[in-house]
DNA sequence: TCACCTTTTGAAAGGTATTTTCAGGGTGGT
DNA sequence: ACCACCCTGAAAATACCTTTCAAAAGGTGA
């Protein structure tokens, strides 16, 4: 059952999956957890003008087995909230905020985007992923435009602790690649809106030579879902026009990559440690003499 | 209806008038909200060795119309007790730490680096920045390693507002590119040690053609800040084993990016909001159809 | 445009959880 | 020992939550 602090999250990451009554409930409950946390499933129903069972659907697609859980989860919330922590609501950055104002929008989005998505990060998928991906005989990582740039930090990191891991720049590339693969082998894909044909496709062809698939989504109820053993989903800040979703993603993903990698870095501990300090000693001639002081 | 953070010392001042089997529903509630709050009626009853009628009368004399609503309340008392005693995860991600402490301290980490970064940042430096690279005729971004992938962030970002960029991926490259460089062109050059050679050398030979020159950096008294125009410091977290600066680093020099990337959107508001439109619209046939709903 | 199919939706039936009732049983006082 | 009182839990009654299902809405292809 998700943690009550994911909830505002949650929303967002799976409003657009959702038929417009239950955006309607989701909609309400998140803006006033406290208010909705009062209300019975008829009470949540009438101001939503929907039915009891169209708040029940809504409470499943969030992750509860029922409204009763729902509404323990939103009076945990609200206290929450209420003990100071309020998630700040930043306003969007707009054409002509000053610089200073869109350097602490930035940030502080970004750092929400990032608690968001720890809070809603699944840590049993997670510890699946990092299992396969421990004891994986060769790692491929696909991805296009902003994702692959975070498909190749993340092989970057895996090289460093001794794995084999590819992330092909083009789909042709990430499809051949993916036919190589097979059991014990892993595959990664990266997509914000979880149906990126050029990812999924590579991503089908590992899944169906028998490969280990792991798909880093912010839709995990996407296209992508289908071929992959193990999802982790990513939840986005609020866009804007000059920040448009897909562009903000990029936070999330880093971060499930950052745990991806620590992940893998602790089970392997043994040949990671000493892999890691080797590829920073050599790294160390490709810098200037050290300027005195 | 009492507040939840009242409970225990409701349950204290009542206790003496309380009978034998809602005493023990009172301690039992008192001593482990969060636990209580996950049964049900019937639940609590067994575990007190008590019946249904005995739990519902607790709730009453504790102020409560019923159970139903205790309920609610102990869920928002341990919600708030957990919030309180969260503060500092600030200790170093240890190689034994399960994986919901990585996430959550990586979370963190990343959020404080974020902090730091928007706090030091010098935003008349920022404002120069920007404003070169709004007006540059042809950009040119130089990193290596992580910061090559910070590097084509930001160059993916400004070709999609129309702007004339590149991030050579090697040093010869870079340097080749850097002697096409001259007055009104622009040179970004992303180094977290501020001496990697092969950062600093296209840098310097763009600086020299005439080119503004900018670097992005985590020690702005290194060796690269004789070669820029204007330096934009990062600040990076605190490093662990596994975890090392160079690593973390990267959250900051992207928060930069964004920056920038912003600033100069804002600057180029008529041009950029439609290029950028324009590039979402030619991405959507990438996209295998919209699932149904 | 229409016919057809799929998805979404709410009304009402069906189940649980909670609340109330009520009678048995205990306790203390005489 | 007997009575009056209150505590207690089983079971009935109710409120609340969940499921089912048929109708409505929305989309698709002819």
């Amino acid at each position: 059952m998700p943690a009550p602090g994911a909830l505002a999250a949650k929303v967002r990451t799976l409003a657009p999956s959702m038929t417009r009554s239950m955006q309607r409930v989701a909609e309400a409950v998140a803006r006033d957890p406290a208010g909705s946390a009062a209300l019975t499933v008829t009470g949540l129903a009438e101001l939503t003008g929907t039915s009891e069972a169209t708040v029940v659907r809504t409470a499943r697609l969030l992750g509860y087995p029922g409204y009763r859980d729902l509404r323990l989860a939103l009076a945990a919330l609200a206290a929450e909230q209420a003990a100071g922590r309020a998630p700040a609501v930043t306003a969007d950055i707009a054409v002509d905020d000053p610089l200073p104002a869109v350097v602490a929008k930035l940030a502080q989005e970004e750092a929400q985007c990032l608690a968001d998505t720890a809070a809603a990060l699944d840590t049993a998928q997670l510890e699946s992923a990092v299992a396969a991906l421990a004891g994986a005989r060769r790692i491929d990582v696909y991805g296009i435009g902003a994702s692959h740039l975070v498909g190749q930090d993340l092989v970057q990191k895996l090289l460093r602790i001794g794995l084999i891991a590819h992330a092909p720049a083009d789909p042709h590339l990430a499809v051949t690649n993916a036919v190589q693969l097979r059991a014990g082998d892993v595959a990664v894909a990266i997509t914000h809106s979880g149906r990126t044909t050029d990812v999924i496709e590579p991503l089908r062809v590992a899944f169906e030579h028998g490969a280990t698939t792991l798909a880093i989504t912010g839709r995990p109820d996407g296209e992508i879902a289908q071929y992959a053993d193990h999802v982790l989903t990513t939840s986005s800040a609020r866009e804007s026009e000059l920040r448009p979703a897909a562009m903000s993603s990029r936070t999330s993903q880093l971060l499930v990559v950052d745990c991806l990698f620590i992940g893998v870095a602790q089970r392997t501990y043994e040949t990671a440690a000493p892999a890691l300090s080797a590829s920073y000693e050599a790294l160390a001639h490709r810098h200037a003499p050290r300027s005195p002081r």
